[in-house]
DNA sequence: CTCGTTGCAAAGGATTTGCACAAGT
DNA sequence: ACTTGTGCAAATCCTTTGCAACGAG
């Protein structure tokens, strides 16, 4: 049962195959963070209050975050906390890691293979699984490093 | 006089240094943070709340939130986001990493050396410097993973 | 028709901020 | 004394929840 197809289409197939029913604000919620690279439930929020449907409604807020979190349990979308205050959500599709810069909040995306010998080092060490699509590693960016020095982040 | 007690050294001379002031509240803060492994701001201060010094009373929550950002800004302490809305103070004498299973919030140090390759490469990469001591991992711990098999973090 | 879903509003928890007073130097 | 620090309370921010009406299957 567990097809491994693209995120694009299953959105029906997974929650008819619980019962569940597709809604027009399930379908944007997941469009909308399929759009937007890395965002806030907010941001996610302000989109589609943005591109408002032909009825010119949007999702309320709380459907927004209901539907990101059973979008994450039906594994089509992720969320990676990035430090402080909001998480943010991407599409499932390929796995890849964030990295964040403390300075300037720039994301940028790292291989997923990054992490693989630390990965194995865990796993036999302490039998922990580690999960690659929730790591943000914290750091300074070039740009910023070279524009305050080597000072610490305040 | 100034005894020359472990931790109030340095947070003593760090204060002057900047002309700021040494306080009860702010010696205890550190002490807590010191005390504790990994605490929450919260746990920080039900922690002081317990151990309320001889005149009875506790730092205020928000005394403890500016102190913490105050030792960090001091180089004494250091916080890491372990996920959602929870950002943990330990000291900052040696450098290590969190990693935090999912199911059971349990948290695990491992050593810092642990991300060295990742980290060289992200420099060499992306001219991005990691900041080991912020970085949390997320997974899964052995005790978990046995106990509810191969299932899918919700 | 039945039951999952939504919108709205209010509840909550966590962190921050403004201020006047207390305290360190 | 002068300036920083603290307590208190109110203000924010982010997220969750209760409930009646709505709509997909």
């Amino acid at each position: 049962m567990a097809d491994s197809r693209d995120s694009t289409a299953p959105l029906a197939e997974r929650l008819r195959a619980r019962g569940l029913r597709l809604t027009a604000p399930r379908q944007r919620v997941l469009a909308a963070v399929t759009a937007l690279e890395h965002a806030t439930p907010e941001a996610i929020g302000a989109r589609l209050r943005d591109e408002a449907g032909p009825d010119g409604t949007a999702p309320d807020t709380s459907t927004v975050y209901r539907n990101l979190e059973l979008l994450e349990r039906l594994g089509l979308v992720w969320h990676t906390h990035l430090g402080k205050g909001a998480p943010v959500y991407h599409a499932a599709e390929h796995p890849h890691l964030h990295v964040v810069c403390q300075s300037c909040g720039e994301i940028a995306s790292a291989a997923p293979d990054l992490l693989d010998s630390a990965a194995e080092r865990l796993a036999a060490d302490l039998g922990f699984t580690v999960d690659v699509g929730h790591v943000a590693l914290s750091g300074t960016c070039r740009a910023c490093r070279e524009r305050t020095g080597s000072e610490h982040p305040s």
